[in-house]
DNA sequence: TATTCATTTCAAAATGAATTGAATATTATT
DNA sequence: AATAATATTCAATTCATTTTGAAATGAATA
């Protein structure tokens, strides 16, 4: 016995559900600093049964062919994505990975990371400076940089956690 | 005996350290998604012996009032900054809180909780819509759906560590 | 070889967030 | 009250980022 729904109120619902899942990666790739039109992609993908050629994307999002190009490529290197193509075939076929762990450990590896290690070392250049300061100032102002290395030691600490959580 | 430096050239290197500050916050500011400008007067702050007006904080990084009136009392909402006023002083001077913690929990307070708490909502809706669905789809879109909230079960369960790190 | 079609590129347009600064409000002082 | 010193607001502007879409590319087929 099939299901009693009939197949165009499926497919609607399954659009449905597919325009909501967008819309959700959308909001939470923003709040990551990313170009919400790469939350849309992937959380279009992860509400796919199938894979879906660019082409697809484009009309389903309603984005332009730049768009979803320069999304799907950068998702891809962030392993977020996986692309196909089928023997004798000429279209790519995206579909998302599932699993949360390598596309969090990219993003705190090219995101996080190189800009810790950035501040960090210009803290530490500060320091240099510290014997050029009034007696009373250097006191206070050694202080101020120690807490922030301290800060920065910190949230260095913190990443390997939380790959450790993840994986 | 006082310091062997002249007090021309203390005050250059203090001036220095704050521009050096005010820059580094400002990038870590603009990482996590919030204007630069309040990183760059914090940094300021952070770097000063002594509690600044608003006033001083304009000349010295070179933003409009606006900039600074805003700025300040964002910081202060956050309290990542203390107002004072002196008995019989009519400027109110700014000093930075030291502390990593209260900044941090309103910070996963105020943004990232309500933001997960919506998408988990709306995640938590699409379930509704899993009949629909053909059996085929079903299935899948299930499994999936699933697993997002997985990673939001997780991601929340997460925000209470850090805490605990930081606390 | 020519043609077709998917994809990429990139200059230009659109968007939207941050910033400015003049006008206004608030608060202290005379 | 009147004045002066601070602080805030908000409409206009600036600026960086994202998006668009027409043109270029290049791989697969005819």
């Amino acid at each position: 016995m099939g299901s009693t729904v009939d197949p165009t109120s499926q497919n609607t619902s399954l659009l449905f559900i597919q325009r909501e899942m967008a819309d959700i990666f959308a909001d939470l790739s923003d709040l990551f600093g990313n170009p919400s039109s790469l939350g849309s992609i992937y959380g279009l993908l992860f509400a796919s049964p199938h894979p879906l050629s660019m082409e697809e994307i484009v009309e389903r999002l309603g984005v332009s062919n730049g768009t979803a190009s320069q999304g799907l490529r950068r998702l891809v290197e962030l392993q977020a994505v996986l692309p196909q193509k089928e023997e004798g075939e000429r279209v790519t076929r995206y579909s998302a990975k599932l699993e949360l762990r390598p596309f969090v450990q990219i993003f705190l590896k090219q995101q996080l990371m190189p800009r810790l290690e950035q501040s960090t070392s210009r803290l530490a250049a500060l320091e240099g400076k510290l014997p050029k300061l009034s007696e009373e100032n250097r006191a206070v102002i050694k202080t101020r940089l120690g807490r922030a290395s301290k800060w920065h030691r910190r949230a260095k600490t913190f990443i390997p956690i939380i790959r450790r959580f993840l994986g």
